[in-house]
DNA sequence: TTGTAGGCGTTATCAC
DNA sequence: GTGATAACGCCTACAA
């Protein structure tokens, strides 16, 4: 058995609750006698019980997080490693832990938060994502628990702590871009339509359009997984049109590679034949031929940003609710050119 | 406050140990008492308290993870995502949870791991690496504390149960191959010395080169970290030698793209000009131009076994220490051609 | 300033 | 079969 707060005690001759108050370093314990337990404290090698601390607390220093379903996208897409960094040194700085929700299916994660959750493991969670219908975030919501999400709420967005880009107009800007450079047929290859980061993105692209006296053409639209093949399959497509688009918006690089890849195979050269803009400027923006426009959405302070906003939401639970939007950058590289 | 086993107890008007042992499942109560304890549970929508369970068990349900001290390999290298889904698959089926270490300095680290084992949050510890010297590895032997490695452990390779590829042999295939290209002048690009995977490749390099008469070449051999960066810089030491390569053993697929990155801007052809084969298989490897030769190492499966073995071994502390070795296998591309 | 005692929610060892 | 009761290790009134 371990070395307990009660041998620090008896070694120190002091009583237990002593030693307690030691290591919360209560005011109202004398210099000398805190001397006296610390050096019993080394000497042992005493560490105190996290878990008999957090019963007796309430209180566990862990944050959850909730993975989204699709275990691909997640082992594939580098976005997951990076806000897992930047949750990481978030929890890190306040002395918290991370836990991470396992289970593949939706029902098995629905379980495996409700144990988190109720069975105190936990003082608050994260959703690395945001769904049009979640029965996650509205379970939290239920029960009251402390939470924030990584994205934008679908609904209940001004009673939600969230952290987002601005995703509407950052669409918007580059499909400005492309605009800019003379282009008028341009497609749109969006993720998931349940996922929220996809409708923003998509208005985003409408709104511009429409300000520029454009028609919409839903031929022109096409969703798929949030990955390479999806990438695949969208340009496959789209590029089988009467008039196919000479520019495009990829709602993330991972897709845009696939349609770099598949264009390459078709001999469509990029950017002359067709200019595409990217999101998230992950690495493999950079290292593509030829190297992606992409928007930087700073995807490490997303975790960063959520993991702060959780702990002080949960070190004061009157905190009130938060939207923190986190910049993004265009990032111009060679995929995108004037049309001719 | 939560339902706990008192507010079940009163309801079904039985004592909280009868409670209890019905959450166990114990044989010995009567089916018509479980029932009504059951049905009390559900209606107040109970959920045990893992905190108090964990109190008194002294057990967690929970694996700890470690992960190396460099965050950007962490969040670049698609290894890591892997690896996590193969743990995380391995962990659910037998009901535990998954924490991860924080701090990035391995001063904290190191901290870090002590106060997860100390403090009694974790019941077994999953390190995701293998380092030459390290720091969490002597002390999870000396506490003797159940914990499994990813890698070939440096030394005590006997003593610690560890999940590996045959790296040795892998990289000796794989230099092969080349050496029956017709190829005599190879290069050999690794991680870091530190990394025993980098090590073992290395000998299994110089093995078949050794087996083949030819004489090893100090300048043909470059360590860099895991990354693209450093497979920029590797190449352009190599290329300035007065008889630069014209095969190369990439130990990572990351790297492997810096090096066709770099070839591609200095006016090098692969394989034409240069013949690669590298390691991992991860997504990049058949994304690249050309698609690279790579050695399917089956990361999920690394993990997953990591899982499941440490499991075993908390379940039983006299489980015998086990060796897995995970099959690898050489999945042909365009990146090697005969030498001409 | 420090000690005593009860409680956090479970499990396990006794009895009956 | 089931019910008290004492742990598990720590925290925190309340006393002293």
């Amino acid at each position: 058995m371990a070395i307990t707060i009660k041998d620090v005690a008896r070694l120190a001759d002091v009583a237990p609750s002593t030693v307690s108050r030691v290591i919360a370093n209560n005011p109202r314990i004398s210099e000398k006698t805190k001397k006296k337990v610390r050096e019993a404290m080394t000497e042992l090698g005493y560490h105190p019980n996290f878990i008999a601390r957090s019963l007796a607390n309430q209180s566990t220093q862990v944050l959850g997080l909730v993975m989204p379903g699709s275990t691909s996208t997640f082992s594939q897409n580098p976005f997951f490693p990076t806000v897992l960094r930047g949750l990481s040194e978030g929890a890190h700085k306040e002395q918290y832990a991370l836990q991470m929700s396992t289970g593949q299916t939706e029902e098995e994660i629905y379980e495996g938060i409700v144990q988190m959750v109720q069975g105190g493991r936990v003082d608050g969670i994260v959703l690395l994502y945001s769904r049009v219908e979640d029965r996650v975030m509205n379970y939290l919501r239920e029960r009251d628990f402390p939470f924030v999400m990584i994205g934008k709420p679908y609904k209940y967005a001004e009673e939600i702590t969230h952290v987002d880009n601005d995703n509407f107009r950052a669409t918007k800007e580059v499909t400005e871009h492309l605009l800019n450079l003379g282009h008028t047929c341009i497609g749109f290859i969006g993720g998931d339509l349940n996922l929220v980061v996809t409708v923003e993105r998509l208005l985003g692209y409408e709104k511009a359009l429409g300000e520029a006296g454009l028609e919409l053409h839903d031929d022109y639209i096409i969703h798929e997984e949030f990955l390479r093949e999806g990438g695949r399959e969208a340009i496959n497509e789209l590029m089988q049109l009467e008039e196919p688009p000479t520019a495009l918006v990829v709602a993330d690089d991972l897709m845009a590679l696939g349609v770099l890849n598949t264009l390459d195979e078709m001999g469509i050269t990029v950017p002359d034949d067709i200019s595409i803009v990217s999101f998230n400027n992950v690495l493999l923006a950079e290292m593509s031929r030829p190297p992606l426009t992409s928007v930087d959405i700073n995807i490490f302070k997303l975790g960063n940003e959520a993991a702060k906003n959780l702990i002080q939401k949960i070190k004061d639970p009157l905190e009130p609710v938060k939207r923190i939007i986190v910049p993004h950058c265009i990032v111009e590289r060679q995929s995108c050119t004037r049309k001719r």
